[in-house]
DNA sequence: ATCAGAATGTAACATTTGTTACAATGGAAA
DNA sequence: TTTCCATTGTAACAAATGTTACATTCTGAT
């Protein structure tokens, strides 16, 4: 069983073992190893495969004229390199992409890869889930970072849980992991809260949270 | 010739205007009105369907718990309505989708919109061109949201421009478009770069730009 | 060449957020 | 129960950005 991990990735979700080896080996591929600190692709550069990490680890990194590196992401098998971009108008990868550790990619040109999802329509089930998925994921994202004010991000949060209709909501994140999803630290976003508990706005008990003027709350959603 | 202006759509780019009939005729599908006013989807719930604007024009609403709203985006003939969230898993509506005037719509369920991807190639890669571009798009424009200070996002914008490793780049945007791609004011996005001269980091006339030092320029680049 | 409107530069003050440090609280494991 | 550690609350000061208003410089149309 050669591509063991390959069923396990979202990509081949609904196939199984034997047939995700047909498909495999139906098509143009190769897999390269990548000794650790090697780069795979540099930011920049035009895609023009699916990358899928079958060992070790990738992480992508920024760097800048002066060639400091910022890690922005890891990515651990069996998930695809720059998955969402592949297909883009001019896609290139928008990070440098080297191996954390000695590593082992399968290289999929992105003309095979199209023929294989036209061929079979689980495997295009399976991309078009994951690059959607990733659109909703960014766009959510994206919409708290343009809310100007903590208070505002908190307040569409808030508006955004379920129960939000009754008045009352239970939070799934820690203040902690808010803030880093909202872009601010924590020490801000817990004052921010105090003070709309202050305004009465709302009560927060731990991770329960009531709303208690409506009214005023949404004044806060004009960014 | 009944769907005219879907020859212009990105979706059936490379069709000629009888495969794209043909194509249409070949599936379940739906045109519908909707008056001035008229609601198309509501925030939230769940996409069936591809809806693409025949004539008139849609947009985008966000409403919050007290029933104020913000118009987030107009969709023009002949785009989609939410085309790279159709197949996320659990895809719904992120916003209220509106009639601004008298307005059709071209509906096709999302599985016999799949079934066409399946059977005709130029669609997929028109879809997924479409999909991945948006999240490419989406993708930049986090990255820039996600820097802190306006410094360091401007920083990053000339470092992205072409001709920045020669060290002197012209922008494509004013500083108006540029405070509203980074979702800051104007005057302190002026006065960032005016800081950012006097420090010695960049000469900027216009819209010409001159990295003059670029270790310190660099060390804008932590977030 | 002139004029109008767009784009940019600048300044003073208000507001928001970051930074740092420490206290208080709650929950889970021993 | 007690203890430890993650989580939350709070405060003072620094830094960054927003707001508002106005001056200056470009640019394109007439």
């Amino acid at each position: 069983m050669k591509f063991k991990v390959l069923y396990e990735s979202p990509l081949f979700r609904g196939l199984t073992v034997p047939e995700t080896n047909a498909v495999i080996e139906s098509i143009n591929f190769r897999v390269r190893s990548y000794p650790a600190g090697a780069i795979a692709a540099l930011s920049g550069e035009e895609i023009r495969s699916v990358m899928i990490v079958l060992s070790g680890s990738m992480r992508g990194e920024m760097a800048d004229l002066a060639g400091h590196t910022i890690k922005i992401e890891d990515v651990m098998p069996p998930q695809a390199l720059a998955a969402a971009f592949i297909y883009a108008s001019g896609a290139s990868y928008p990070v440098n992409v080297i191996a954390n550790e000695d590593s082992e990619l399968l290289i999929i040109d992105r003309d095979d890869f199209l023929m294989l999802m036209h061929r079979d329509k689980r495997i295009l089930s399976n991309y078009l889930r994951t690059v959607c998925t990733k659109a909703v994921f960014l766009s959510e994202r994206l919409r708290f970072l343009s809310f100007r004010t903590i208070k505002s991000k908190y307040a569409h949060y808030i508006a955004s849980l379920p129960g939000a209709s009754s008045g009352l909501v239970k939070t799934d994140r820690t203040q902690q992991e808010l803030s880093e999803y909202f872009g601010v630290t924590r020490p801000s976003l817990a004052r921010a809260i105090g003070e709309m508990e202050d305004e009465g706005l709302i009560a927060v008990e731990r991770r329960t949270v009531r709303i208690l003027n409506l009214n005023s709350l949404s004044n806060l959603f004009r960014r």
